[in-house]
DNA sequence: TTGTATGCGTTATCAC
DNA sequence: GTGATAACGCATACAA
């Protein structure tokens, strides 16, 4: 049975002495067609071995039901976001397709070209350092909306976490643990999420009277370690900070193989929080507090968003609330 | 500047003064033309806003470039073969769409129906419970190839993890330590790693005497932890596993949970190892010994072989050799 | 209940 | 150098 490329409607339709019409029809249910040469059609499409062509149709009907996905990198807050981006798409009999930009504004600017030449229906990005969103308003035509989420940038709809309201009371909370010099490691500014969870930790610091040291470095975790040396460096030992807030997870690990290699004890010794709440969070022992983003929530409201600006509507961005949990690395005595 | 649907070949020609040839030849850069009338069907494409649609140009040319990649969740090990794929794909000039499962076998199809359907070139898939090879082998047309991985299923070509001989290494280290019992705890034995990871344990622990106690379980950290307790359980105090194997990182969250609120000392009263290895397996106190699959070459390597099948020549199954990562959570004293 | 014919936006084969 | 024009595989308005 060999077939070299997959047959077309013509095949079958010749193969059951029908019209094409008619079998397009039987294939999408689309009008009425007597049994005795629907089934004939359908005995054709067997023994053809017809594909559907879903290219062909997307030609002919101008429409993909397919929307771009664009994360940063794979990591397990993303992939949370997926998860709830993907629950809610299916509602919405749309499929998605995904692609990872790195840190790289230049593959992002390919990958969104990419997407409006494939015609999907919508975008959905995490926009990397150096986005510019006039670029993409321009580029992307109106039928193809744009939101994007976990960072905001000026000029396109997003929703993104709310973390001032958690971070000042993370602090409140340090605050009566009795800790007075927050070290706080981020990485670089280019990023709304990182100029959030600064600035709303130097208005939480300032209110409080706690010292706030900053310390920036690459986002991963052999960042998290050097910057946590490097803060601890900075002063003599009385004045280092008695606790050191990581701002995304993966840094967050770097922190704290840096604090055990200094034989520091989790919580006794010195604090830990952390950003992004992980499995291995609660396991860790002492298990960590996090400010835990609504990942899965972020996704499905990304599509929540698209939905409005697909019928037409004007869309506002939003901002999910942002959960303190704690646990015993903040130096918590139980919980 | 309103435009409705995105200009096409026709709006640009017309703008230009020239044949849609001629734009469609200075857009793929196809044939030789004129500066002049080149700057003029440039300028053109500028002020009609013109966008490449590459769904025709799909149907025209009967390819799109395109690979589908059938993972079941997003979880750590199968984003880190997606990272393998995309910078082995991209080297060869493809782009690739991703899409979840699950654990569900309709789910699958349907999406493999998708992939057919959209014309990728070839389908990468990690297979899921119940899996019908015979039933893609016949549906998926021969110009488009399958690659496995992860899991094996026969009949058609895969790269998997080599786990008989990291699991023998692991049992002789395990026994070394005065280990004499160890405790399995596995997920369905519908796919092929839970089989492979259980005969090659049962073959290690025949060989060199120690016995075997094997607990299933759902593969999330509360299996994790319901069957530890179980396989506690099970047996009087004395005789109970000295060691626990989850087989997979997720399961081994929960075994761990179950340690610290038994009141286990991992590495002492009781010895942990786990399957694929993460970040946090190395920070966590005591580091976590793992038997580590090489996931990144897992999807390098799938795509290698779906080159070759690209290419009309026989493929052949890869097996990938498992790192023994030995810490301290297996009783090593030291490390 | 079924068939004919047109066009979706390209690329490619001719011809000029 | 450039321009007509025929497919690609499908959906559908219009006929019959």
């Amino acid at each position: 049975m060999e077939r070299k490329s997959s047959s077309t409607l013509h095949d079958v339709a010749r193969e059951a002495n029908v019209s094409i019409a008619t079998v397009s029809h039987v294939i999408n249910n689309s009008r009425v067609v007597k049994a005795s040469t629907r089934a004939r059609v359908e005995e054709a499409i067997q023994s053809t071995g017809y594909r559907h062509n879903m290219v062909a149709r997307e030609l002919k009907m101008g429409s993909s039901g397919l929307i771009g996905v664009l994360i940063v990198d794979y990591n397990p807050f993303y992939t949370d976001v997926l998860r709830g981006i993907e629950k809610r798409l299916e509602t919405m009999g749309y499929k998605f397709v995904v692609a990872s930009t790195g840190e790289q504004w230049e593959r992002q600017r390919e990958l969104i070209h990419l997407m409006v030449a494939r015609r999907m229906q919508g975008i959905l990005i995490a926009p990397v350092a150096g986005f510019d969103a006039e670029y993409v308003t321009r580029y992307v035509p109106e039928q193809c909306p744009v939101i994007l989420f976990d960072r905001h940038v000026d000029g396109l709809p997003s929703v993104t976490s709310e973390t001032r309201n958690a971070t000042r009371q993370l602090v409140e909370h340090l605050a009566h643990h009795g800790n007075r010099h927050v070290g706080m490691i981020l990485s670089t500014d280019a990023i709304s999420t990182m100029r959030d969870r600064q600035s709303g930790m130097e208005e939480a610091c300032g209110e409080l009277g706690l010292k706030l040291s900053i310390e920036r470095t690459t986002p991963d975790d052999r960042g998290g370690y050097e910057a946590t040396l490097r803060l601890f460096n900075r002063f003599a030992r009385e004045d280092q900070p008695d606790v050191v807030f990581a701002a995304n997870n993966v840094m967050l690990l770097g922190v704290l193989r840096c604090m055990k290699e200094s034989g520091f004890s989790v919580g006794k010794d010195r604090s830990v929080v952390g950003f992004d709440d992980q499995i291995w969070c609660e396991v860790f022992e002492p298990p960590i507090t996090v400010l835990n983003q609504n990942a899965y929530g972020m996704g499905e409201a990304a599509v929540d968003l698209l939905k409005v600006a697909l019928e037409g509507e004007a869309v506002t961005s939003k901002r999910l609330p942002v959960h303190l949990t704690i646990r015993r690395s903040c130096g918590c005595p139980m919980n």
